[in-house]
DNA sequence: ATTAGCACTCGGGACTAATGAGTGCTAAAA
DNA sequence: TTTTAGCACTCATTAGTCCCGAGTGCTAAT
């Protein structure tokens, strides 16, 4: 534990760099900390937090910058979540329109606003729920040997996918399909189904096989894609005004572009005791972002399904305003989409 | 009309140019342009082009460059499109892959396509067909209040969406829709839908009105989205790699970001006797992309529906090599979308 | 009409000098 | 023992200067 006026310094370091983007000298200090201390003491201060690692000079005549380590401390220790203002609330909410009562919708718009607010690059994931079960298939036909499949999850979300089949789509073939759908899908676990559920499937319908067989294998990949959580990205462009990315923003644009980390991204570390995490630096795991931090929070729906959404900017980031922010967005989104869920869980299944 | 020395020296300097990105001199030209004169010579042409208007020189000191009016020429007159190889071909041809039926999808994947193929950003739109039909409206419950909306349109495009109901929903209540949906929609032009359409209809339901309100809007809200033609735009953090728009790259981005322009970018001039266009800089109507070229190119499907794909990129770029590959993409996408526009067409309105 | 020759221009790189913010250290003061 | 004043030192940054060389435009000869 540092003692208290060196975290006092500490902290003003942080907070004048992440105001100003400057180094800030002992001189400066001096009037912001709010100490009554002269600038060489301040020095001395300041000298033992560099040889703790805690902040650095970019070159040896300037003023000091945090280090990773500065800011995890400050992070840790210092910190003082604000206040969200009224009117900071209001545009936070004012963002989030969920008439539509889509989790994928709200889930985006989410990210919209917090583009929006921040002015850096958000990150959202759908809800993933292990517990999900299929609600509702339905089978659409669109010419004689084409039909879309829809395909609807207890979670609200919807798939939907079109689908050849070998032979003309008549309206037996269509009764049988729902026959089917309606005994080896309506209440699945998403988890149950995958190719060998569909093949033993297929193997029981002998006659019939031949028909169903490309709906079936159409209906596990919407289960599929209705399973994994979708990853939503926008506002990249707004890193690109930042200083510290400089000449080298389209690196991390090109890495946040291919989507294929981002979900390692949200999911990260499985420490759920706190709902909000903040990883600065080299502490994401990619390369491509040791000079980012990202803030990611979890949502809730009931008990099961959670997601996540987040921040991914500078390191150099307003922590202390930011955290309540996200904090504030992602408890509406989990009231918004919880409010759902409990209607939809209470609908129990009834069926025309 | 340019004397042919003077046209070989322009094209030389408009190729070289977009080969090294470097202003090119009299001395380079002598080599490259393959006319047996001295270097003097040379320059009196290059003079006369930079009277003219088709090069300029970054400063006194430096090689020519082509300008806007270079290029245009250049384009219009000098080009030989390349042919397009083997690989290259497959290369495009591999990128699109049309199994799900889906066109969205596909034109989606035409602009990644694009994307790997050019190195710059890749921009297309969904197909607009101004006789699109109704083919299909389906309403699937997910909770006592809350329903799907799904609708199918004669182009292929599936657009679905949540709605809450005032009143529980009942077998009657989805019996009475199918019905009102049978009658009304089916086979009906999306552009017949409107509001007024909608209200005339809810006026002529009687004591149903109050239960079918929310679901017919939410159609017309399904109808709007149909017709609305989607824009895509990918790969634009490519374009940061360009040193032509340099420390303003963000600037293009940001505006490539907000959609509302890009619809009509590609929209564009109504001479269609050529199914692909070239804009040059300033040719293009907004200042942002005034360093930006874009080549666009329509596709149609059948004899009504079209939309276009294209690149945007800095006005260097390979016209003569780029152009193909476009032309190529297109022929394909509309190859493809046409036979499933047959597909459809022929398999009128067979119901269950 | 073409060409050789030449003076001229000017961006960019290399080098130097001056500036000044900020430091670390030392020795005196509290 | 802690704090402070003072001072020499460092080094990024900026401005100034010089020089090089690619490329030009012009003129006079072919």
């Amino acid at each position: 534990m540092l003692p208290q006026r060196r975290q006092k310094i500490l902290a003003a370091i942080v907070e004048q760099y992440i105001e100003t983007g400057e180094p800030v000298g002992s001189k400066a200090l001096q009037s912001i900390a709010g100490l009554d201390v002269s600038s060489a003491t301040i020095r001395n201060e300041m000298a033992e937090l560099t040889a703790q690692g805690f902040i650095t000079q970019p070159h040896t005549s300037a003023g000091r910058v945090p280090t990773q380590a500065g800011y995890r401390y400050y992070v840790d220790n210092l910190m003082k979540p604000a206040e969200l203002e009224e009117n900071e609330r209001r545009r936070i909410e004012s963002g989030l329109d969920y008439r539509s009562g889509d989790p994928e919708q709200l889930l985006q718009a989410a990210g919209e606003t917090l583009v929006d607010f921040t002015n850096f690059a958000a990150i959202s994931t759908t809800p993933s729920d292990e517990h999900a079960f299929i609600k509702n298939i339905e089978m659409v036909p669109v010419s004689p040997k084409m039909a879309m499949i829809v395909l609807l999850t207890s979670t609200g979300i919807l798939k939907s996918k079109a689908c050849r089949t070998d032979v003309p789509i008549t309206a037996d073939l269509q009764d049988a399909f729902s026959d089917i759908v309606r005994k080896n899908f309506f209440g699945t676990p998403l988890s149950d189904v995958n190719t060998v559920m569909i093949q033993t499937l297929v193997a029981s319908l002998g006659a019939k096989a031949l028909s169903m067989s490309p709906l079936l294998v159409t209906i596990s990949d919407l289960v599929e894609a209705a399973s994994v959580s979708e990853v939503n990205l926008s506002g990249q462009s707004n890193l690109l005004g930042y200083k510290e990315y400089n000449d080298n923003a389209g690196q991390l644009l090109d890495f946040l572009h291919k989507e294929e980390p981002l979900g390692m991204l949200v999911s990260g570390s499985g420490d759920s005791d706190s709902d909000i995490e903040i990883r600065i630096g080299s502490e994401n795991r990619y390369k491509e972002l040791e000079n980012s931090s990202m803030i990611i929070s979890k949502y809730k729906i009931g008990d099961n399904a959670t997601g996540a959404i987040g921040i991914i900017g500078p390191t150099r980031m307003n922590y202390s305003k930011l955290v309540p922010s996200i904090k504030y967005l992602t408890d509406i989104i989990s009231k918004f989409l919880s409010d759902v869920y409990e209607e939809e869980s209470s609908s129990g299944e009834e069926d025309s």
